[in-house]
DNA sequence: CTGTTAGCGCATTCAC
DNA sequence: GTGAATGCGCTAACAG
């Protein structure tokens, strides 16, 4: 391992000033630069930024801090696309990131501050924690700069990149709509998240920008799975024949509306529409395939971590960035009855 | 930020002391321990890992090294998996893991010491590297503790984790001939992977083994993507009649195959039988389903940092890790004609 | 058992 | 322009 303290000697200059000279500062002579410069590159020096990091107080790094990460959250892939996202953007800037995992860290029963002060993280990603969390509790009232994917709160050191689910909810149930849908249902996923209340808000405020009375008895509680979005909309379907659309909050859960209405022999789209959201890989495989409102993880991703390193950087003029959601239209959807 | 310094401070105790109880070393006075103890938990002490490495030469962080970590390469959940596996573990054994995309570091002109001794990081994952590139060279060589996924290659500070791909392809060609299949073509990836090769090699050492012949002439290459393959064996396929078995060495292959399948109204599997290799979960949607090789990329991330901590700690009695796939039997294999 | 001393690699005063 | 001195938070000899 080359220091400074290896290219001090070699050059002959003092720690100091080989360390001015690697900075970029300007009180260095032109020449005892370029002779530092040259023995840095040649022995490959590279900066030990632990040891940075120490002094600047600045440890260039990042954590993405997410709900667990188990063998099971593989199945979607927007944690990975967001992953991918912040990945592409902190190299960048020249930052790194370190995933964290609420479950791992509470059976170490660390406090959100210590996971942070542990390496000195400089700012925090959350995606996917549960409206209760107390991680996300201590994130949004600690000082420690925080973007939250998804969950709309912000104030002084925290801010939120999500996309206009409340646009693009209304957008597709207002198509339902004008398709003549007069009873569309909705599949929500689990209490737990903001994006369930979000989604839910929308599509009532859809139905009443149509036109259309919203009736709580045709909302039915899937969790976000696949078989539970089955088995409720199995039940729902048979005791609600008047329902000629379904709107769920996530494909996953479509999936499952898809697999009740075959069961009980219901075309789609002719006796039912779908849509789903999330635009998953599945949706272009389906048969029919199925309309999706799509996401944006990736940019999720990448701007998070933009308005993380503003707000680190305090440079930032807002607290939050909104990406366009896209009404995807396939298959799955058309007039009732053909 | 609570320092040593502080609990030494208010303990009264040297910084020595404090930093040695609350390390467990066992010449300290147990009354002085739990003062110190009760002083740290008080004040909600956490060691400063930056500082602790730059002593310690231990900075409790290893990279997991991919390939651009591009939008793309988010359809591929096995390097989601296997990300998942070793941030499972990796916590487990209290260190923390810091993403790196070879895209990023190539652009910035880093060296694969750079990329290390930048963090101070005691050791590297590597997965989906090619063959040629040079990072994984200079891993090989280096003396930095490495393990590779899916790249059989071992040293003294060299290990890799993989499946047992010879086997489950040869279990699988030799299925395929079992049910009657005597022209079994292969659908290959890029040249630049080695399980490629081994793929290749299982599929021909199957063939043999089975008793049937080796024709070069039944081999296509559809570069692991979907629009390749489906190109490459619609052509394959019309020329080749006599074929009524693909093996493909990815699912997103035999998505590709079974496109083409469709396009020239054969029925599979009683014209043309399919395998896949991974177990994606489109296989269990696709109409019919595929059958395919089943991976476990969770358990290659788990296995591999338990390989690659054992390396760091100079413990390990073996440095490789091979685990079992499974060959998973859907709708896509029966008779050759029906 | 405990404290003193030294130093990890680096950036930053402050003199010269 | 340059260097000596100081300290970031911590561990590791070495004395006592």
């Amino acid at each position: 391992m080359v220091t400074l303290k290896d290219l001090a000697r070699i050059t002959g200059y003092s720690v100091t000033t080989v360390s001015r000279a690697l900075n970029g500062y300007d009180d260095v002579n032109k020449e005892t630069r370029d002779i530092i410069l040259a023995a840095a590159e040649k022995l490959e020096y590279t900066p030990n930024i632990n040891a940075q990091s120490l002094v600047t107080k600045r440890s260039k790094t990042i954590g993405f801090l997410v709900s667990d990460l188990k063998r099971e959250s593989a199945k979607d892939n927007f944690t990975f696309e967001v992953l991918c996202g912040i990945s592409e953007f902190v190299t960048e800037a020249g930052y790194e990131m370190i995933l964290l995992s609420t479950s791992s860290s509470k059976q170490k029963n660390k406090t959100f501050r210590q996971i942070v002060s542990e390496r000195n993280l400089e700012g925090i990603i959350i995606q996917g924690l549960k409206k209760e969390d107390p991680y996300l509790q201590e994130a949004i009232k600690g000082s420690v700069p925080t973007v939250l994917v998804d969950i709309p709160i912000e104030n002084e050191t925290t801010g939120y990149v999500t996309s206009n689910q409340h646009d693009s909810v209304k957008k597709a149930i207002k198509y339902l709509a004008r398709l003549g849908h007069r009873n569309i249902a909705y599949m929500n996923g689990h209490k737990h998240a903001y994006v369930s209340e979000i989604r839910y808000q929308s599509y009532k405020e859809g139905l009443s920008e149509a036109g259309l009375e919203v009736d709580e008895n045709l909302v039915c509680y899937g969790d976000y799975e696949e078989e539970k979005a089955y088995r409720a909309s199995l039940d729902f379907l048979l005791s609600n024949p008047e329902v000629t659309a379904f709107f769920c909050a996530s494909d996953i859960m479509a999936l499952g509306v898809l697999k009740a209405a075959k069961e009980l022999k219901l075309d789609v789209p002719k006796d039912l529409s779908i849509i789903g959201f999330d635009n998953i890989l599945l949706t272009q495989y389906t048969s029919p395939t199925l309309s999706t409102i799509g996401q944006k993880p990736f940019e999720l991703g990448k701007r998070g971590t933009e308005l993380l390193l503003e707000i680190i950087q305090n440079s930032s003029t807002q607290r939050h960035i909104i990406i366009q959601n896209e009404l995807i239209l396939r298959e799955s959807t058309a007039q009732p009855g053909g």
